[in-house]
DNA sequence: GGCGATATAAATGTCAGACATTTAAAGGTC
DNA sequence: GACCTTTAAATGTCTGACATTTATATCGCC
């Protein structure tokens, strides 16, 4: 793997506490240290590496924050390496894809290409594996959405959710982890979009379409209903962005 | 337990430097505060909230340990809000899909078709978007693996490659960021797989039909080579698996 | 006046020690 | 044997001190 031997020479000595948690992460990921497995006390550890237990703490700490460790209070208490839970990875991957959105002023064309390619992907497989629960699911969010009463905010929750169903009946759970981030962080920038009653009724009528190729397994049209989505979704955000221009200037 | 009235099994309280990390990862989240921006000092938030400064420490390690701030000593330096990087958070992502796929036992079998789903749903852009550079690299990343005296370790790696400059071709960030997790986190488990002389000629002959067909801007046959090299990686694989449960039975 | 060396101050990094709290297990009582 | 109490081992928190880093201000010199 990479790391020490960057060949970067900028590389700042880092804090104790920073090498600390990089000596012990390694031990996680490389496997030399197991699940459940018990770290030494927090005391054993501050002689081990010859260092304040202050230091050690500030050291679990960021090794807690990314979920790599459990610490448990009491006697026979002490930090465990963590199974790394799918709900754990997911929260994880929607705060991080959510910034990495927010802040590196992702174009709203270049997130959108990405989730509807992504959600293409699991079409083919979504056709072939859709349960019975899955289309309820689908149909159920596609009713709510035509309903008119709905807020935007609602409107796009739903929107998420019918998505997150149709990644789910893939039924491949690292692909609904990876595409979690992609499907969820993009929702602030979707509700950027003030949907009017006429694009609603468009985009209910493509959820439809879409509902309709799984149920039927079809991935051709699945896809093709996908690729309608995302067209549409752009032209939507490209007419906001029109719109701001217009009355900014 | 006492009662299960609790609205919410709200689970335990947490540590107070949990919920401080979590008040200021909010803000962040929420655009309270933006990138660059400075936090209080340490001193200060500690009478902010009513802690001590050590409990404040292990607050803000957590956050850095998400890269979500970064310190600076000295005077006027202190926690600022820190921009994301795809770097930082591309890091992030492989450590923790690596992981998760380690520690949840995912089979090959699952890993496999999650990678060359995603990997399919970029084959169209790259086609379209692949520059000379992109070709040269898949060109002298396959010349390399056609290479007789390449060690297994090699050509993992190369194949990584590879399978990146396809998801670099395509052009769009976000959806490099999103599958560079996929792909590297793959690699302890493709390392599983010892390649012979036989598997790697098989392997050599789907990269180039890949590479032709992104030269030639043809995403059918971009998508079947990615097709066939799924079927032929998972055969391996399947191999690798079988001899093991000859040998320990 | 300008410039380089020095002092200063503000902040994080580290340490040491104490006390509080939690928790499981050992021991004692009926 | 069931229930209560004690105990010990951990983590969680607080306090105060000192070390280190670094931008800025100051001073002395030309």
């Amino acid at each position: 793997m990479k790391s020490a031997s960057e060949p970067k020479p900028d590389s700042k000595p880092q804090d104790l506490s920073a090498q600390i948690a990089q000596a012990i992460r390694d031990a996680i990921v490389e496997g030399r240290m197991i699940v459940d497995e018990r770290l030494p006390s927090e005391a054993e550890l501050s002689e081990q590496f010859g260092v304040s237990r202050s230091t050690v703490r500030e050291a679990l700490k960021r090794l807690a924050a990314q979920s790599l460790i459990r610490t448990q209070r009491g006697a026979f208490g002490g930090a465990f390496v963590n199974k790394l839970s799918y709900e754990d990875a997911y929260s994880q991957h929607i705060t991080t894809s959510t910034l990495l959105l927010s802040m590196n002023a992702v174009s709203f064309e270049t997130a959108c290409e990405a989730r509807y390619a992504l959600e293409r992907a699991c079409a083919p497989l979504a056709c072939e594996r859709r349960t019975p629960d899955h289309l309820a699911t689908m149909r159920a969010e596609i009713h709510r959405q035509s309903q008119p009463g709905l807020s935007d905010e609602s409107f796009c929750a739903s929107d998420v959710a019918l998505h997150r169903a149709l990644v789910d009946a893939a039924g491949n759970p690292v692909l609904s982890y990876q595409l979690a981030g992609a499907v969820e962080a993009m929702q602030p920038l979707m509700n950027m979009i003030t949907f009017t009653a006429r694009s609603r009724e468009e985009i209910v009528g493509l959820h439809t379409e879409l509902a309709d190729a799984l149920e039927g397994e079809t991935p051709v049209l699945a896809e093709a209903a996908l690729h309608k989505l995302e067209a549409y979704t752009l032209t939507l955000g490209q007419d906001v962005m029109a719109a701001r221009a217009r009355k900014s200037s």
